[in-house]
DNA sequence: CGAGTGAACGAGACGGAGTATCGTTCCATA
DNA sequence: TATGGAACGATACTCCGTCTCGTTCACTCG
């Protein structure tokens, strides 16, 4: 719990780092949207972010939410994505704009993956493609152990 | 453009056996999802398909257009994800259930990747999580040539 | 091959997530 | 303290995706 709590805080402080590097203003309602992303210890889809913001700062609107939320895309400090459910859900990536989780298609459950070895393969494509990497999504499918 | 003509209908035969494999009903409506899907070279929105699967078989209703989607997301044949725009759009996974591409933040555009280097990576996932895979996807960020 | 049956369908009404608008507020700079 | 532009809050509105329900159709087994 306490690893945890220490993870999020740090999670949040590189992304409002990330935010004001790109020069965009930490405004109140900006910061509750970060603060709700980034101390749920689950993806959060649109409608949970609203109400946690709602709850947070009540006088932060809808709209600024989802603004913010596509702020944040561009700056891949989020990424929204489909898991279990119907709506997207939005993903904090982490310091360095990565992510991984894997998602069981039977019980839907989604594990994160600190770990994902795919630097390699990364720079790799960087150089077959001639892109900066910036970050990068990895989402495996896969049965977990208790559904098999 | 005859070699991707034949890649594409390899792609939509290995679909169209899978989605057959899964104990799921062949309908002139998935055949028509399918066959739009396999068909582009790019990546679709749902509206972009209602309006292929309208111009293929115009019977066909909208319903079973997104119905078909969905089935087609849980067998892993396709896959939503967000690109460029605010809609999902949907990619239709390699015959193994991979796909890999790369993203631009500033020119929005979609590079596909045919080689992505990961399986390497996802033996040592599946090994660390005792996940047994069965596809994944890889979206990597960062700046094209021309954007720098 | 031809009937039976449950899956899948088509049409269209419906709901709600996300957007567009616009006047207001906040903040940085001078 | 005045000024300009970025961001905001409220709300009306759009349209993507869903739900319902009677109908049709794709496989199975006789």
């Amino acid at each position: 719990m306490l690893v945890s709590t220490v993870h999020h805080e740090a999670d949040l402080r590189s992304a409002v780092e990330r935010l004001s590097e790109s020069g965009a203003k930490l405004t109140r309602a900006r910061r509750a949207v970060l603060e709700v992303v980034a101390d749920s210890r689950k993806h959060l889809s649109s409608t949970e972010i609203v109400a946690g913001v709602l709850q947070r700062a009540p006088s932060v609107g809808r709209a600024s939410v989802f603004r913010t939320l596509d702020l944040l895309s561009r700056l891949a400090i989020v990424r929204p994505t489909f898991l279990s459910g119907r709506a997207p859900v939005y993903v904090l990536m982490s310091e360095d704009g990565h992510h991984a989780h894997i998602v069981c298609p039977r019980c839907l459950n989604v594990i994160e993956i600190d770990e994902c070895h795919v630097s390699h393969a990364l720079s790799k494509i960087a150089q077959e493609h001639d892109i900066q990497v910036a970050g990068h999504l990895l989402e495996v499918y896969g049965l977990c152990a208790p559904c098999r």
